[in-house]
DNA sequence: TGTACATCAGTGAACGCGCGTTCACTGATGTAC
DNA sequence: TGTACATCAGTGAACGCGCGTTCACTGATGTAC
């Protein structure tokens, strides 16, 4: 890793610090351990030296900052993404929790770190809007009775948020659920909140 | 802390286990980050040097299997006594809720670690029960329409698993919901996970 | 009843480790003359 | 066109710290004779 790493060019040693972010996303994602996010561990896996990340970060909270927005903007785009396949507001709206409990789980470590420390962050309203329309289109479509699409997005992105971080595939049986079919209990869960008709 | 301690008599050394682990549980809970569980602090928490630790413990990892074991148990014990004083299911419901969210606001570090690694323990399952048994009195009661209490209960449960890891109060106007009425928006979420009618 | 002894509930010092951070430096490269 | 120099993108060694864990120990206390 640090044997094949070419240093970047005069002006661009900017570059560096999108690497840093990326190997620190790597990361946790890899290890699906926040612990594991350490400077010199970081600087590892960027292949660089440990001190090199000075240069872009004052210290290594400012760098957890820069992950925690990138990834909060990549969850953003995954779940607008997804939103943009189907044709209807209902699909949309499942789609929209598909993918983001599906972010939750592929990331489950970085995913909870989002969420660990500051409660929901503010860039997560950004997504939380996304829900929000996708049901005020239900309502406007008269496919959801919802009198209130704003709250009851709320609603909706909790369950998205609980079943991204409680349910991890693989351990139904120890409810004695049998096999979960688990896109139609976040159907199920999404059709109720948001009061979808049908 | 160290100097007001005296030592266990003989032969009631395992004393020092309970200790133990309930120094872990004040140290999660005061700080509220899991990171500050190490050994030596939690020795140094419990008024003892770190190696007496290992006269209980094997090591760290099987010490916070216990401080695991025992936050299941107050989980448990604190949502079964909510749940004594309804008179209705109904009620029984809304108040295993409360105090299941409650738990989790009140512990945030704690309640998150609980669910971190394993996903849902197998220690939760009696928890879970409850809410189920709750369901199943409710569709006896006519007041639920519930055609399956057991998979309506992991809907619930997801649920409230959401609010106690996303929703901090204090953080409520990020997303311009005005003051969140925290209850009632528990309450409906389950009335309608639940199917319940009216 | 007195005393030697085994047992129990701990302690203090030490180890090697990875950590965040600092400091003086190095070597390539664009720029001024 | 050649060369001195400033700048840039990093590096290597070192620091003090808290960590988990090991080890030899200590001192109180119950028990056997």
């Amino acid at each position: 890793m640090r044997d094949t790493r070419t240093r970047n060019a005069r002006g661009s040693g900017a570059n560096l610090r999108t690497e840093i972010v990326a190997a620190a996303i790597a990361l946790v994602d890899e290890t699906n351990d926040a612990a594991s996010l350490t400077l010199r561990a970081i600087a590892r896996r960027a292949g660089i030296s440990a001190p090199s990340i000075y240069a872009h970060f004052a210290d290594l909270a400012e760098l957890t900052d820069a992950l925690l927005a990138e990834s909060f903007d990549q969850l953003h785009e995954v779940v607008a993404a997804a939103m943009r396949d189907p044709t209807d507001p209902v699909s949309e709206l499942a789609a929209a929790g598909q993918s983001y409990v599906r972010f939750g789980w592929e990331h489950s470590a970085r995913y909870r770190l989002m969420f660990a420390s500051s409660g929901y962050a503010p860039d997560s309203v950004s997504t939380f809007a996304l829900v929000e329309d996708a049901i005020a289109r239900c309502v406007a479509d008269g496919t959801s009775t919802s009198a209130d699409p704003h709250a009851d997005a709320f609603l909706v992105w909790v369950a998205m948020h609980g079943m991204a971080t409680l349910e991890k595939p693989g351990r139904a049986d120890l409810l004695r659920l049998g096999p979960l079919d688990r896109p139609a209990i976040l159907r199920s869960m999404v059709a109720r909140l948001a009061r979808l008709t049908g």
